[in-house]
DNA sequence: CTTGGTAAACTGACTGGTCAGTTTAGTAAT
DNA sequence: ATTACTAAACTGACCAGTCAGTTTACCAAG
């Protein structure tokens, strides 16, 4: 192993458990030595590496952006109609939650943070932003195509980042037996027909 | 001013005060002395009507949540179609939210608390079972009576609640000039046109 | 009405614990 | 000698909760 992925390997370790901690205590109530506990590296190495409480998790979001980002672009490049584009979008949110809610967990914290910290606004509006470009980007080739009816582009990508973000809620409360995919796979199908024109509209 | 209108003049005060601080610093970093200085009585009197920093804040979800289910309960008892039932109750949370943002800021850290401590988890689960209900009702009634199509009302419920919620995004990000108004009115709209039968379906 | 009593409401200085961040004294590899 | 650490002690600001004492409201006996 060189230098640099060594490096790498520390960051991701302190940043693992930061996801861990902060999931479980909220940024507050997150000591800097349960982040020690958890990434079993002394409290001298993570200031080796980050400089205060607050950069190891502004890191932590950055981290994330970028990991989401890769994900996201995949989707635009691949040569699928627009309805399949947005199916896609949904299931790689279903797929990550599936994989790992704590990720959506985090994130609530990062709004909170968001509300009262203007870097970590600044951080997380850039995932949004991102989120809703290639939502707007989705739904402007469908109506360009004919496949989806003439819609007010960005207050429909704001409404299906809403709902895709809703998936937040399973973290959240008991939700009486429905499944993420079962929620993700509904609303797609309901946002879906509501876009797309009717059969009989196309052969207009 | 009698015995019992002091005390809920106190406790109002107190409560008040906390949520203007919860807003802005989250509940973990607000501290009693903001309170004290906030609500203008002293840190003795905070204790001598709440036990603790905890109590405090539950107090307050709670009466939040009792404010609300006064609301809600309204809407049920009119005499009118589902439809009109849905869209008031998509104006009460937008009339909510432009009369003070700072309630659905205050959520927002409630459901971060929901995740990491239990009394606040019961406490807030409450609201959304309770506006479930409501929501399912609404639904159910509207698919008795024909107006709405055989729609999985569980499913349905949800995404609707999860839809009206997402007014809080209003208080997180900039949502490129797009009004909470307009946001609610298009979704309600778009909502409302997927779950009613199309005349054509009626009249079969 | 006014004096003395008492319980509730209220005050704010203080305490004791907590925790971000620093420092120190060391090890090991390059 | 420099880089990348570890372990542990330490500093000092910060803050929930306490408590000894004060004020207020309201009473009834003189």
């Amino acid at each position: 192993m060189n230098n640099s992925e060594r490096k790498d390997l520390r960051k991701k370790q302190i940043l693992d458990a930061a996801l861990n901690v902060v999931v479980q205590k909220g940024y507050s109530s997150s000591r800097m030595d349960d982040i020690v506990e958890e990434s079993q590296l002394s409290k001298g190495t993570i200031y080796w590496y980050y400089k205060s409480k607050k950069d190891v998790f502004l890191s932590l979001v950055n981290y994330w952006v970028n990991n989401f980002s890769v994900t996201l672009n995949h989707i635009v490049e691949e040569d699928i109609s627009a309805s399949e584009q947005l199916k896609e979008l949904f299931n790689i949110f279903l797929k990550a939650y599936e994989e790992n809610p704590d990720v959506f967990k985090a994130e609530l914290e990062f709004w909170s943070m968001a509300n009262r910290d203007k870097d970590f606004k600044l951080k997380t509006q850039k995932v949004y932003h991102e989120l809703l470009i290639i939502i707007e980007d989705i739904l402007q080739k469908g109506v360009k195509t004919g496949e989806f009816k003439n819609i007010d582009v960005k207050v429909a990508a704001l409404s299906i980042m809403i709902n895709i973000e809703g998936i937040i809620w399973f973290t959240l409360f008991n939700t009486n037996g429905i499944t993420p995919k079962h929620y993700v796979d509904t609303i797609a199908d309901f946002i879906l027909s509501g876009l797309t024109k009717k059969h009989s509209e196309v052969t207009l």
